[in-house]
DNA sequence: CTATTTCACCATATT
DNA sequence: GGTGAAATAG
C-alpha cells in the first residue's frame, strides 16, 4: 500500500512517525480518522502485531468506524478499538476483584445513581428537595474524575461550614461507594475512577498492562479528564509509543471534568515529543470555514491554528431572522423540502443542531407537517424508558442478586402488593443481617417486622426471579420473553386505548429484537452481562444512521465527530448559544468553551450553514424577549431578516432591541441591561409593567411583609438573582430559620413594607 | 398499608 | 412538559 499517494505530507509523518510519542493538532475536517486509520494500517504493516494496538476513541460510533475503516485497509484483522468506558469495563471484568467487583457487576447509569442517593439522602434524614439528589450526584462524579476518592472527600469538606452542600455531599459520598460495591456495582465514573486507581495501587498488572499494549492512539484528547489521563499515562510509562490525536479548539466537555490542559500540556508531559498539525480542511467551504476561523480566534486559551482549504469558495453563510420558533421550525423545514424539490439533495444531507434538548420538539412538528423523514439523537433516550429500564432491571437482577438499585425498582412492578413500608423494611432488615435483598426476599417469611401476607408476597416474588435463568433460556432474547410472560408486565398495556401504553408495548418489542440481534451476533457466546453492557453504554448518536434517509436533529454536542452537507444551527441568541448559565458569573472558560461547542457546530457544515435566530421564544411554556448572541458580532454573515414588522407594538424592549440592531449599544452595557431588566415578557406583565415594577422586579423587595400559604406571615430578608433565577429569603415569624423561594414560582403574596 | 391523586418545583450538554 | 413527595382515598 502506499500511504504516500492518498495522503498529504503532514498526513503521512503522522502515519509514519511511529516510535514515540505523538501529538497530532487536527483542526476540523482534516482527516483526523484517516490519520488514525492509516497510521493503525502502517503499524501492522511495519510487522507490528495486531494485538500490541490499542486504539481508544469516545463513543461507540466513531469507535465501530474507526474498526471498519482498519478492516478496509487490512482485511481480517483484529485491533482493539474501543471507547475508554468499555475498555475500562473489559479491565474490571478481568480484575475488579482487587477493588472488591465480582466479574458480573451492574453499571449503574444517571438515574440509577441518583435513585441511590435519594436513598441514601433518605436514611440519613436529609431533606431531598433542599439536597438535590442529582446535584450531589455531580459533585460527586466531579470529585470521581478528579481522582478524589470518598476518604480525601471527606477530609476536605466534611466541615466545609459556608457550603452545606458539599458538607452533605461528604456525607453521602463515602455511604454511596459502599453501597455501590454492596450492590456489586459501579456508576460511569468508577469504571475509569476503578482502572486508574487499580493502574496505581497494583505496579505488576500495570507493567504487564503496558507491555501488552505497545501502540496506544487516543482520539479527542482535548476531551479526557484527569482519570482518562492517568490511566493513558499508566499504560505508558515503559513504552511510550503513545499517540495523541485532538483539538483543543474543540473541546467542549469541560462541565464534566474534562481538562483542556492535557492536550495543551502534552509537550511539557513528553519533551521529546512530535507535534504534527493537520491545518489543511477538507470538509467545509471557504466561507465556512473563514466564519468558523473568525469566531475562534476570539479565545485566549487556545493553541493558534492556521486553517486553510482548497474547496470552493461556497455561498455566503446566512443569519435568517424570525419572529417565533414555530415561524423558524417552519421556515427550516420549508427550506429542506425545497431543497429537495428542487435541487440535488436527500433527506440525509440536512442536519439541525440546538443548544438544549427542549428546542427539538417544534421542529419535529415542522418535520411532520410537510412530511420530512428524521432520526433525533438522544433526547429521551431510549434505554431511559420507564418500560425498558424495568424490563432491562429485571436482567440486571437476574445477572446479579447484589443489585439492590434493579430490586428496588421491580420488587413492585407490575403491581404486587408490596409497598412502600414493606420494601422499607425489608431493606433495614436485610442490611442488618449483611445479606443481599433479593436473599432477604427468600427468607422474608423469617423476618419479624413483616406481616404474614407481606411476606409470603416478597417471597413469592424472589422465587420468581430465582426461577429464570440464562442457562436455561439459552438466549438474551428469550429470557427476556420469558419474563414478560411470566410478569405480565405489558398486560395492562395491551387493552389500553392510551395512545402512550401503546408506545410502551412498541417499546418492550424493540428491545426485544435489539435482544434478538445482539443473540444473532454473538451466536452460542451470548452473554446477559454483554447485553447489559450495551444497552448502559450506548450513547446518544450511536442509533443514527446515516444512510436512513432521514434529516437529523441533535444537540450540538452531539454532532461533534459528524458532518453534513448542509447544517441549521438554531436558536443562536444570548442565553442559548452562549448558555445563559455562563454569563450568570464570571466564570471566562466556561464563555470560551460555549464559542468552542458554536465553532464545533459551524464546522459540521460541508456545503451549506444557516444560522437562525427568534425574536420571542417560548421556554417552559412561556414567552420571552430574546437577545442576539454575542458570538454573532464576531462573524460576518448575511442577515435575512424574516420578522414580521407590521404586527409590532413598539414596548421599550423592542426599542432597546433595535438600538442594539443599528449599534448604538456596546456589548458591556447589553450585557448589564439584559440582566438587570426581567426578560420575562408574558401579556399580562407587559400590561402591568410600571415604573415602579421595573425597580422591584417580580414584586418583592427587603423589608417587605408576605404571606406564605403553608409557613405564615413573615419578612423578607435578602433578594439574589434575576429574572427567572430571582430569589426571596424570607423569615417567617413563625419558624426558626429562613427559606428561600423562587421569586417567579412561589406562593408568596406580599402584604406591603412594614 | 397500599394506591391514586394533587401539588410544588424544576429543566445545558453526556459516557 | 416531567418528577417526587405529600395528601387523600381505598
Amino acid at each position: 500500500m502506499d500511504f504516500q499517494q492518498v495522503l498529504t505530507s503532514p498526513q503521512f509523518e503522522a502515519v509514519s512517525y511511529h516510535e514515540g510519542p505523538l501529538l497530532v493538532l487536527a483542526g476540523p475536517g482534516s482527516g483526523k480518522t484517516r490519520v488514525i486509520t492509516h497510521r493503525i494500517a502502517s503499524l501492522i504493516h511495519a510487522g507490528i502485531s495486531p494485538r500490541q494496538i490499542l486504539g481508544i476513541t469516545f463513543t461507540n460510533k466513531a469507535s465501530d468506524e474507526m474498526g471498519e475503516r482498519v478492516q478496509q485497509l487490512i482485511p481480517n484483522t483484529h485491533v482493539e478499538i474501543s471507547t475508554f468506558h468499555k475498555f475500562c469495563v473489559r479491565i474490571l471484568r478481568r480484575y475488579g476483584n482487587v477493588v472488591g467487583l465480582d466479574s458480573n457487576f451492574s453499571i449503574f447509569d444517571t438515574t440509577d445513581q441518583q435513585q441511590l442517593i435519594r436513598h441514601i439522602l433518605n436514611e440519613l434524614d436529609i431533606d431531598t428537595v433542599a439536597y438535590n439528589p442529582s446535584t450531589i450526584g455531580s459533585m460527586i462524579s466531579r470529585a470521581k474524575n478528579d481522582l478524589i476518592s470518598a476518604e480525601q472527600f471527606v477530609e476536605t469538606y466534611q466541615e466545609s461550614i459556608g457550603d452545606h452542600l458539599q458538607a452533605v455531599a461528604a456525607r453521602v459520598y463515602p455511604v454511596y461507594q459502599r453501597l455501590l460495591l454492596e450492590s456489586n456495582a459501579v456508576d460511569f465514573d468508577d469504571l475509569l475512577l476503578h482502572v486508574a486507581s487499580l493502574l496505581r495501587d497494583s505496579p505488576e498488572l500495570r507493567e504487564s498492562l503496558d507491555e501488552r499494549y505497545q501502540y496506544i492512539l487516543v482520539d479527542e484528547y482535548q476531551d479526557t479528564n484527569l482519570a482518562q489521563y492517568q490511566i493513558v499515562m499508566g499504560l505508558s510509562l515503559n513504552t511510550r509509543n503513545l499517540c495523541v490525536t485532538g483539538d483543543p479548539d474543540q473541546s467542549i466537555y469541560g462541565w464534566r471534568g474534562a481538562k483542556i490542559e492535557n492536550i495543551l500540556q502534552f509537550e511539557r508531559d513528553f519533551p521529546d515529543c512530535k507535534t504534527i498539525r493537520l491545518e489543511q480542511n477538507f470538509r467545509s467551504t471557504k466561507e465556512i470555514l473563514r466564519v468558523a476561523d473568525c469566531l475562534i480566534s476570539h479565545n485566549q486559551k487556545r493553541k493558534a491554528k492556521t486553517l486553510f482549504t482548497e474547496n470552493e469558495e461556497g455561498k455566503p453563510v446566512e443569519l435568517l431572522c424570525f419572529n417565533d420558533e414555530r415561524q423558524e421550525a417552519d421556515e427550516v423545514a420549508l427550506r429542506i423540502r425545497n431543497s429537495i424539490d428542487q435541487e440535488d439533495f436527500d433527506y440525509s444531507d440536512f442536519a439541525i443542531f440546538y443548544r438544549v434538548n427542549s428546542l427539538s420538539r417544534e421542529l419535529e412538528l415542522a418535520l411532520a407537517r410537510y412530511k420530512i423523514p428524521y432520526q433525533l439523537a438522544g433526547s429521551v433516550a431510549f434505554y431511559e424508558r420507564t418500560e425498558v429500564k424495568d424490563l432491562l432491571s429485571y436482567l440486571k437482577l437476574i445477572n446479579n442478586p447484589d443489585d439492590r438499585i434493579a430490586f428496588s425498582r421491580i420488587v413492585n412492578k407490575p403491581l404486587r402488593g408490596i409497598g412502600k413500608t414493606t420494601q422499607n423494611k425489608l431493606i433495614r432488615w436485610a442490611d442488618e443481617r449483611g445479606i443481599c435483598l433479593l436473599e432477604a426476599a427468600h427468607q422474608a417469611t423469617d423476618c419479624p417486622t413483616l406481616s404474614k401476607r407481606a411476606s409470603t408476597t416478597v417471597a413469592r416474588f424472589a422465587k420468581m426471579i430465582s426461577s429464570f435463568s440464562m442457562a436455561d433460556s439459552g438466549s438474551v432474547a428469550h429470557l427476556m420473553e420469558a419474563i414478560i410472560d411470566s410478569t405480565r408486565l405489558v398486560d395492562t398495556w395491551k387493552e389500553s386505548p392510551d395512545e402512550e401504553d401503546q408506545q410502551r408495548i412498541a417499546n418492550v418489542n424493540e428491545l426485544l429484537s435489539t435482544a434478538r440481534k445482539y443473540d444473532e451476533i454473538f451466536g452460542e457466546e451470548t452473554t446477559l452481562e454483554g447485553f447489559l453492557e450495551v444497552s448502559t453504554l450506548a450513547s446518544a448518536t450511536d442509533q443514527l444512521d446515516d444512510s436512513a434517509g432521514r434529516v437529523t436533529l441533535m444537540t450540538l454536542h452531539a454532532a461533534k465527530g459528524l458532518e453534513y452537507p448542509v447544517v441549521f444551527i438554531i436558536g443562536v441568541e444570548q442565553n442559548l448559544i452562549p448558555h445563559e448559565r455562563v454569563l450568570r458569573d464570571e466564570y471566562r472558560d466556561g464563555l470560551e468553551e460555549e464559542r468552542r461547542l458554536f465553532f464545533v457546530g459551524i464546522t459540521r457544515a460541508e456545503q451549506r450553514l444557516f444560522l437562525t435566530q427568534t425574536r420571542e421564544r417560548s421556554l417552559r411554556g412561556r414567552p420571552w424577549r430574546t437577545i442576539t448572541s454575542d458570538f454573532l458580532k464576531e462573524i460576518d454573515v448575511d442577515v435575512k431578516d424574516q420578522t414580521d414588522h407590521i404586527s409590532d407594538s413598539k414596548s421599550h424592549f423592542d426599542e432597546f432591541v433595535e438600538s442594539v440592531k443599528r449599534g448604538e449599544v456596546d456589548s458591556e452595557t447589553l450585557k448589564a441591561t439584559a440582566s438587570k431588566r426581567p426578560l420575562l415578557m408574558t401579556g399580562a406583565d407587559l400590561l402591568k409593567e410600571t415604573p415602579e415594577a421595573a425597580d422591584l422586579p417580580q414584586g418583592f423587595s427587603v423589608g417587605m411583609r408576605v404571606r406564605h400559604p403553608r409557613y405564615g406571615v413573615g419578612t423578607v430578608i435578602s433578594m439574589s438573582g434575576y429574572s427567572r433565577k430571582r430569589t426571596v429569603n424570607v423569615i417567617f415569624d413563625n419558624e426558626k430559620e429562613s427559606q428561600t423561594f423562587m421569586a417567579t414560582h412561589c406562593p408568596l403574596q406580599p402584604l406591603g413594607l412594614r
